[in-house]
DNA sequence: TATTGTTATACTCTATAACTATA
DNA sequence: TATAGTTATAGAGTATAACAATA
């Protein structure tokens, strides 16, 4: 099973030079793909990210500054905040999207059709499981979205 | 194929914490990886990890720092410098990777033998021919050594 | 002249610890 | 008291540009 981490250190490159070619990094890429149907506080990034808050305050702190992301307000909460994409993020986030998908199809060009959907459908098992596993239900969407 | 960008999260995600556990990071463990057998320059691992040349000097030195790795002069050309693993280093990237081979273990613990199977040989090809386009014939094992 | 490697510099990403404001 | 978020700080990882030594 070692081709799977040499397979992600594959993927991993091609997903950071498609982000790199619009110039976020991989990680930017990741939060405006969360962003794009949801709306979490901080902490639900720090969660499905599993990164520590302070991290992720510095990642939304950057993507602000260029005009990705938004903060607003919890009305439920005073101390939370919700952190949504702007227009300008989803309009980038799609492009390296529809870059992304490109790139991984040539990466598995060589596989039969049938190998890639084989391919596609274990990918998505194993990431539900890991999720189940480690109780991050892909968090609910705003109800005030 | 989204999924296959999930993937690649949840398996690195895996590597990290097995690499945080033993203290060391991912690219740390990558390096001493390709380094079990084989004893590269520095412009070999910039182009295996498509790395600036820089920022493997970096690496190598943090490596180095810590007695993971070691610098020796080509014989054939006063310029280059070979990096060899230590028996410290060995020992824990030993450790390290069998630490990840329980991690993949689990996390694909809910697919059938034969899924299991054909996602190990579908990410071998995936990899292999990636390897081929960009031209990184995996360097041979320098014949000093 | 070209190549190999290092250094100087700057930015992103990450964590820990201490802090503020709210619950 | 506990929780959500920020700030201060430190270190790893990365790239660009300039440099020294060698080819």
């Amino acid at each position: 099973m070692d081709g799977l981490a040499q397979l992600t250190f594959v993927v991993q490159g091609a997903l950071g030079r498609v982000a790199a070619a619009h110039e976020i990094s991989v990680v930017q890429a990741r939060l405006l793909g969360i962003l794009r149907e949801r709306r979490p506080s901080i902490k639900d990034l720090a969660s499905f990210l599993q990164l520590d808050k302070s991290s992720v305050t510095g990642l939304v702190d950057r993507a602000q500054d260029r005009g990705l992301v938004q903060r607003t307000p919890s009305a439920s909460d005073g101390r939370s905040v919700h952190v949504a994409i702007t227009a300008r993020g989803r309009e980038l986030i799609d492009r390296v999207a529809a870059a992304f998908e490109r790139q991984v199809a040539d990466l598995v060009i060589d596989l039969t059709p049938a190998q890639q959907r084989r391919l596609s459908v274990s990918a998505t098992a194993i990431v539900a499981a890991d999720a189940q596993r480690r109780g991050i239900d892909i968090f609910e969407i705003d109800p005030a979205l």
